[in-house]
DNA sequence: ATTACAATTTAATATTAAGTTAACATCCCA
DNA sequence: TGGGATGTTAACTTAATATTAAATTGTAAT
């Protein structure tokens, strides 16, 4: 069971992203500001370190470059929680380390699957980047390869593509396409997501992405 | 049996959505606002709290603030109802603590499975996809199986089919399919029915469903 | 800052599968 | 055996997705 230490200033923040990754069978320690999370991970060492960006005293970005420079949590992941909009929050939190980034308001379903996304990257237990219908997605160098010879693709195609691929056969709706490649809070229209699937398809070929109507996409094994 | 306190000002839609729960085996409890739902909350305690976001007074997030608030609530799962296109609604939801959220117009079957869902995630039980007479059904990969051979149906022949699937031998009368499949306020012809068990039959075979003139269909075991 | 180019989104229209209806046929049980 | 219930079929309608181009936004280089 993967420990997870999640820090947040606002309780009830604290609380709703505690109980929703409870619900999913992880371990959650939490604690309110910067300093005690410092202390408090060298001592759990958690496997995953959410931290939220807006904190009085000791900000997440701060947090995050004190953690990182403790030796034995160099490899520990960190997640940043940024409130709407801010952009600059997430550029400025993988500047400082962190390896991933959920916005606010925070969606049950996206926190659980990025979290679990990024266990999943670096646990090494899964993910050895698998092949499926002569196609493989590496994720540390942003490339796509098929039948050996690789491409690279723009981010949402990417990201889209590597959704699907993420569970080939398995339908993604809308809904959880946009949540996951976009993003929580983001609108896009109807049509964009088509545009996408479009061009993976036009550089793929058309076998790989199939439409199952009123209900989704899934990549097909 | 687990117990549901139902909150909404339209009587139609408690009574609507009440129907369809009880006829699941929950324990109903109802009451038109937020007040009534705090006091009898705290009385009853239920295990899943819905309410209408769009109610007078007290609406539905401020509601669920209040009953966060109690400490004995806390963990009572919420989940909201709001009016159709009212995406603002979701996300504010999730803010307010909530564990999900259902689109109105409502449809019994989602109302049904999200609850459900809801309600096992927190009591840990998982189902298993069953094999009757040789079909099963993947919900997942939107999928049938049929002597372990696989292949794809139309949304609503599939989901008229996984409905009678649910309860192999148990007979659905047409109100009841019409309710669960199209949903409760979609008004469809006499005969739109039996066209998609006709379809069914002639991609699964005859065998499979049973009609029981003037009661209803079902799957036969 | 300006340009140029790539990525992304939107908007408009076309296309197609899915769903519905209508008309008629057939069944079955009082 | 007659009438309500269901079956069947093809034509019709609609909803969902595909497609395209144009508009917008983002990014990197000069």
């Amino acid at each position: 069971m993967e420990k997870i230490l999640l820090v947040d200033d606002e309780n009830d923040i604290l609380e709703f992203v505690s109980y929703n990754l409870s619900k999913e069978g992880f371990q959650v320690i939490t604690c309110n500001n910067g300093k005690e999370a410092i202390q408090l991970a060298q001592k759990e060492n958690p496997d995953l370190i959410i931290l939220d960006v807006m904190m009085p005293e000791m900000d997440g970005i701060e947090t995050c470059h004190e953690l990182r420079s403790i030796d034995k949590l160099k490899d520990t992941l960190i997640i940043f929680l940024s409130a709407r909009g801010e952009d600059y929050s997430q550029v400025a939190g993988f500047d400082a380390g962190a390896d991933d980034y959920i916005p606010k308001p925070i969606k049950p379903r996206l926190l659980v699957s990025r979290v679990k996304a990024i266990l999943r990257r670096k646990g090494g237990k899964v993910e050895a980047e698998e092949t499926h219908s002569g196609i493989r997605i590496d994720r540390e160098k942003y490339l796509i390869f098929k039948d050996n010879k690789e491409f690279s693709l723009p981010k949402k195609e990417f990201e889209l593509l590597a959704l699907l691929f993420s569970k080939p056969g398995k339908v993604f709706t809308r809904e959880i396409i946009l949540d996951n490649v976009w993003g929580g809070d983001v609108v896009v229209g109807d049509r964009t997501i088509d545009v996408h699937i479009r061009k993976l398809r036009e550089k793929l070929g058309d076998q790989y992405i199939k439409t199952i109507k009123g209900v989704g996409y899934k990549f097909e094994v």
